[in-house]
RNA sequence: GGAGGGAUGGCCGAGUGGACGAUGGCGACGGUCUUGAAAACCGUUGUGGCGGCGACGUCACCGGGGGUUCGAAUCCCUCUCCCUCCGCCA
């Protein structure tokens, strides 16, 4: 959510935004909404005040005529003051719906293009393997292996469902635990194990709701919505909460289930385990002083390379530009590495700035010192990885002539010493 | 799933229609006293909206929402959450 008084004090510039980011939002809506809330607001709350000193008054009179007609004067105030709430409570739910319909502005750091077409990539690293055959894809891979069952997954749940079995199933939770342990260890993260399915609340707080609705799996009984990432859960930890002096920055990793109904990507990547309903990701989220975002989202793109690092598997970052960038974030890279048997980049993590957007919704502030006033939080995240395709860039990086899949060394220690799969 | 009891400030806890944004205690912070500390004593100690350059004024907030009333922490409705007992259960 955007902060109103930067709305009504710079319209043009967020009218610009708007084109940058080629979106349209309910600009003019809000400013006129507002406009009508402040009259309203100065209206009902003289007659409030009016009614507060009376009502006293009232209280301290013996009972007369006077005290008679002084009650029937405040009954028609009442019915004034009830009758401008009503317009009022109006008024801010529509001014509310609006502010929620409104895109994060972009960094000014953030290249301006209509779309991904122009995304930058910002460095790659590691050297893209010399294969000596004609390297095959995950799902040739996976199915010669027995680790993918692709038709049985559909069998249980329908299309962009698979079964991992063996050491398929063994390899991506080898992967979730070495990554977990990496970011705890070396980065600084502190583990957390939240709930799958939540309130819509938490969805409004990180700007999954009210817009992105149709990509959710919504259970309407107990009316609870599964995660489409453990963003959700993690950044809602701190919602309506006033964090105490002393507790930024919070560094906090979290592996879940990501469930997606993908109607938006209806028949794109239909192949493989690349974007499937069900996902595992491994999460990394951050709680920070508004002055240091932009350094925290450096090192948080950087833990994530360091993940494809130790893999040794090459990878690049990329920076979306304005047409690309996310309903919710300032600023965006995705960490893509290179997969050799579907012969393209992959996206395994995608590492934002919220600044203060997802605060303002969630309602999440710090005390920067004791006595002094809150103040919201910036918030960012990066998958720290995806697994699925990272499961597919170890395949297929990994792969050798005879179909088999050597275990890159940091995972052997977390696949009970096994080195080849296959 | 059934029955009952609750939700008040950082924490504990009082308050059942009028001087209550809320007694009191604890904690925290500042001060007096002290060589220093403790004790004692004094003071400060929530969030947000609106107006104002500002001192400040004003409105709202006693779990959330709605209602009754001249007036609601207090009465009514509703939702959420917590606790106790019973049932079921990995």
């Amino acid at each position: 959510m955007l902060d109103l008084n930067f709305i009504r004090e710079h319209p043009d510039q967020v009218r610009e935004a708007l084109v940058k980011l080629n979106t349209e939002a309910p600009l003019d809506a809000i400013l006129e909404l507002d406009a009508q809330r402040r009259e309203l607001l100065r209206e009902v709350e003289a007659l409030r005040a009016e009614r507060n000193i009376v009502s006293k008054e009232i209280g301290r009179l013996k009972e007369s005529a006077a005290r008679q007609a002084k009650i029937a004067e405040m009954r028609q105030v009442g019915e004034r003051i009830q009758a401008l709430d009503d317009r009022l409570r109006s008024v801010e739910d529509a001014l509310h719906q609006a502010l929620l319909q409104m895109p994060n502005m972009p960094h000014p750091s953030v290249p301006v293009g209509p779309d991904e077409s122009h995304n930058v990539v910002v460095r790659t690293e590691g050297e893209p393997r010399d294969f000596d055959f004609q390297p095959l894809p995950h799902w040739d891979l996976g199915e010669a292996l027995g680790i993918i069952d692709f038709e049985r997954g559909v069998k249980l749940s329908g299309t962009r469902f698979y079964v991992l079995k063996g050491l398929g199933a063994r390899l991506q939770r080898a992967l979730i635990t070495w990554m977990l342990d990496l970011h705890v260890r070396e980065h600084g993260y502190t583990e957390v194990y939240p709930p799958f399915v939540v309130r819509a609340e938490c969805l409004v707080g990180t700007g999954n709701l009210p817009k992105f609705g149709d990509n959710l799996y919504h259970d309407v009984e107990d009316d609870l919505w599964l995660i489409p990432t453990a963003e959700v859960p993690v950044t809602n930890l701190y919602r309506e909460e006033i964090l105490p002096p002393g507790s930024l920055p919070i560094y906090h990793v979290a592996y879940t289930p990501c469930f997606r109904r993908e109607k938006m990507s209806a028949g794109r990547d239909v192949r493989g385990i690349k974007r499937g309903h069900q996902f595992d990701k491994v999460e990394m989220v951050k709680f920070v002083e508004p002055e240091t975002s932009m350094e925290e989202l450096e090192s948080l793109i950087d833990n994530a390379e360091d993940v494809c690092r130790r893999l040794e598997i090459p990878h690049r970052v990329v920076q979306m530009c304005t047409g690309d960038l996310a309903f919710q974030a300032a600023v965006k890279y995705d960490v893509e590495m290179w997969a050799p048997g579907v012969q393209e980049w992959l996206e395994v993590s995608s590492c934002s700035n919220f600044m203060d957007f997802q605060a303002r919704r969630a309602n999440i502030r710090y005390r920067p010192a004791p006595g002094e006033r809150p103040r919201f939080v910036h918030t960012l995240n990066g998958s720290g990885l995806a697994l699925p395709r990272t499961l597919i860039a170890v395949l297929e990086n990994y792969q050798q002539a005879d179909g088999r899949v050597v275990v890159p060394e940091v995972l052997r220690p977390y696949m009970g010493g096994v080195e080849v799969i296959g």
